[in-house]
DNA sequence: TAAACTAGTTTATAATATAAACTAAATTTT
DNA sequence: AAAATTTAGTTTATATTATAAACTAGTTTA
C-alpha cells in the first residue's frame, strides 16, 4: 500500500536541491543556496549527505579567486528521485 | 520558488494516516496500524501529534469489551493536506 | 488461574535538521 | 598597509523527530 519514502530524499532541503539539479546540467553551491533560501551551513551538510548517498557529485574548483562548489545529479540520484516521486503517489495521489 | 512543507505532514507515517483518512469518514486505530504497518507505539505518538495540530479528531470508545480509538480528519486537516500536496508540486512536479 | 492476547500509552534512544560558530582567503575601506 | 568587510564555504552544538522498547490495563482462552 504505502511504499517507504527514501529518507535521503524525504527532507525538504535535500528534495529542493535534487529538484533543482534534475532540471540543469550542473549548479553552483551559491545558486542552490539562493534558490532554496537555505543557510550555508545547512546546505553544506545536506549536499554532503546527497554526495555520500551518491545521488550527486560535487566538484570543488576556484572561480575568480573564490572557491566554487559545483553539484551535478548522478544517474543513481535521478533514479532515486523518480522512485521517490512515484512512491509519493501512494500518499498524495488518487484521493 | 519552494514553499515550506508543513512539518506536521512531512512525515511518512503521519502523511500515510492523513492519506487514509482523506478517503474515509472515519477509521479505527487498528485499521490505520494495519494499513501503515506502523508499530502501535509509533502510531499512537503520531496520532496524538495530528490531534494536537487539530488535523484529526480522536474518539475513544469500547467495542466488544475492548478499547477502540476512532480517528476522523477535520476540515483544518483536509485543508492542510491539500496545501501540502500543492506545495509538493514545487519540488516534484514540473520536471 | 496462568498464559496469551488486544489495544493501546509512555518513555528512552537514535537519527535528523538546523543554526551558530568558525575557517580561510579575497576585497574594500580608511 | 592595517583593519574591517565580504565571499564561500565547513564544523560543531543543539533542538526536534521518529521510532522502538517497555509498560499499562483489561480480556479471552486453555
Amino acid at each position: 500500500m504505502f511504499k517507504d519514502l527514501d529518507p535521503i530524499l524525504h527532507s525538504q532541503l535535500r528534495l529542493a536541491v535534487m529538484s533543482l539539479l534534475v532540471g540543469v546540467k550542473e549548479a553552483e553551491f551559491t545558486f542552490l543556496k539562493e534558490k532554496t533560501n537555505a543557510s550555508a551551513g545547512n546546505l553544506s551538510v545536506q549536499v554532503q549527505k546527497l554526495r555520500e548517498a551518491e545521488y550527486i557529485e560535487v566538484e570543488k574548483k576556484f572561480k575568480n579567486n573564490y572557491p566554487q562548489t559545483i553539484c551535478r545529479i548522478t544517474p543513481k540520484g535521478l533514479d532515486a528521485f523518480e522512485t521517490y516521486v512515484k512512491a509519493l503517489q501512494d500518499y498524495v495521489g488518487r484521493q
